[in-house]
DNA sequence: AACTAAAGTGTAATTTTAACACTTCAATAT
DNA sequence: ATATTGAAGTGTTAAAATTACACTTTAGTT
C-alpha cells in the first residue's frame, strides 16, 4: 500500500456539512439528532466518511444528497478541523463544507428518515464536538461572501421578488435595509431579469418576480465586474 | 482502535505549506527541490505528515519550523485538497497552509539543508502535483485578505518605512499606487506608531520608520473598525 | 366607495475615492 | 561653499459612491 511514503499513521477522515436554507423570514440550518455514539441524542451536523476512491468534494456531495436528495447545489469547502481531541471518540480530522439550498426543494422523507430538523440560526441548540465552531465559521463565511458574490440567489427560489431578496439580505446580516437603496443597487448591476409575472402571496398588490441571470453575470465578470451589495 | 466508528479506510493525510516573503521589491515563495519520489527533482512546496497525536495546525507549524526555523508567525489554513488522483503515488488528502514571514528572519542553514530557494511569484517554476493550485489559491487569498486585514505587516520587518509598505502593496497587487493617497489612507487608520528614527538605506534624505501597533488595532476592532487599503 | 397593507419610486447631502505636482531634505559631486 | 541629485513628504479639487429620507400606486377587502 505505501508505495512511496513512509508508513505514517493513517488518519480517520470525515466530512461534515453545514446546510443553510431561507424560509422568507429567517436563515435556517438543517441539523440532525444523532442516533449513534459518540454524542447520541445530541444535535449535530450531518457528516460521513470519505471513501478511499472518493474525492473530498464528492464525499460532501454524497452526504448532502443523502440528507436532502439534492445535487448540483451550492457547496463549498469551509475548513478542515484537525484538533487531536475534537472528537472524543477517537482522532478524526473533519473537513467541513457548507451548502446553500432552496428550502422548498429538499426531500422531506429523507430529512424525516435522518431525524433532521430546520433550526433558525438565531436559536441554534448545543451541538456535538466542534460543530458549533463550524456553524459559526460558515455563517461568517456566508456573510463575507454574500456581499461580494451573487450566492444569495442559491437560497431563493428560481423566481423571487425584490422584497424577498431584501428580506434574505436582512436575515443574513441581521440588519434592516432601505428598500430604495437596496433595490437601486441590485438593479444597477443588471444581473436580474424582470418577469411579467407577479407574486401575490404576500400582498394584494403583488410584487414583480425576478430571475438571476448567470450568463449576464459571467459576461460582466469577464469584463472585470465585481458583484457587491451594501449592507 | 475503532471504538465508535465503523472500520472505514484510514486515509493518508498531509500538510503542505505555501511560504511567502517580501524582499522590498517582489513577493517571493520558498520552494524546495524534492529529493524523494514521487516527483523527485521537481519543485514543490514543503510538506509533511501530521502525527497521530498532533493537530493539523501544529503539524503545519512543525513543517514551517523545520524549513525556516520560525515559530509564532502568520500561518493560516488555506484549503484541504482531496481529489483521489492528486498525488500519483497514492491517495493523499493534503491540507494546505500559507504563511507570511519576514524574509530576513529565516534560518539560512535550514533552508540550504532542505534544498529550498526563494522564487518570485512572478516566475514560479512547474510544481509537483496540485501545488500550483495551492500557490494560486494562496495568492488569491493573500490578495483578498491584505486589503481588509492588517496582515501585510507580517511580511515586513518590525520597523518599516512608508515607501516600503507601499511597495509591498504594489507587489501584492501588481499595481502602482499613488503615494499621497496611500499614505493618507494608511495613516488615517491610526494603526502605526511613527518612530523618531529614519531608514537611510534607500535615499539620502532617509524615510521615517513606522511600527504596526497591534494593541491599537485590537482596540479599534472592538469598536467596530474595519481595516481597509484601497488598491 | 373607502380602507388597508405592501410595492414601488427619486432627490439631495454626505462621504469616499481618485487624480494630480511641487517642496523638502541630506548626501554627494563640483 | 555651492550646486546637483534622487527619494521623501505633503494638500486640494473633482468625481463617484453611499446614505438618508417620504410619498404614491395598486388591488384586494370591507
Amino acid at each position: 500500500m505505501s508505495l512511496y511514503y513512509p508508513l505514517e499513521d493513517r488518519q480517520l477522515l470525515a466530512v461534515d456539512c453545514v446546510i443553510f436554507g431561507f424560509d422568507n423570514h429567517e436563515l435556517k440550518l438543517l441539523l440532525i439528532k444523532r442516533n449513534m455514539e459518540p454524542g447520541k441524542g445530541m444535535w449535530s451536523l450531518l457528516g460521513g466518511f470519505p471513501k478511499h476512491d472518493e474525492g473530498l468534494y464528492q464525499s460532501a456531495e454524497r452526504v448532502l444528497k443523502q440528507l436532502t436528495g439534492l445535487q448540483n447545489v451550492y457547496l463549498e469547502q469551509l475548513f478542515a478541523y484537525g484538533d487531536v481531541d475534537r472528537d472524543p471518540g477517537e482522532r478524526v480530522v473533519s473537513v467541513a463544507y457548507y451548502s446553500l439550498i432552496k428550502i422548498e426543494d429538499y426531500d422531506k422523507d429523507l430529512v424525516k428518515e435522518n431525524n433532521a430538523h430546520w433550526r433558525p440560526v438565531s436559536d441554534i441548540p448545543d451541538l456535538v464536538f466542534d460543530h458549533r465552531e463550524m456553524v459559526d465559521k460558515a455563517l461568517r463565511r456566508l456573510r463575507r461572501r454574500a456581499r461580494i458574490q451573487p450566492i444569495g440567489f442559491e437560497l431563493l427560489p428560481e423566481k423571487f421578488t425584490m422584497p424577498q431578496l431584501q428580506s434574505l439580505y436582512e436575515a443574513i446580516y441581521q440588519k434592516e435595509l432601505d428598500k430604495r437603496n437596496f433595490c437601486k443597487k441590485i438593479l444597477s448591476m443588471d444581473l436580474l431579469d424582470k418577469l411579467k409575472e407577479k407574486d401575490k402571496s404576500s400582498s394584494k398588490k403583488g410584487a414583480f418576480l425576478y430571475r438571476f441571470n448567470p450568463e449576464k453575470y459571467q459576461e460582466l465578470v469577464s469584463k472585470g465586474f465585481y458583484f457587491s451589495v451594501d449592507v
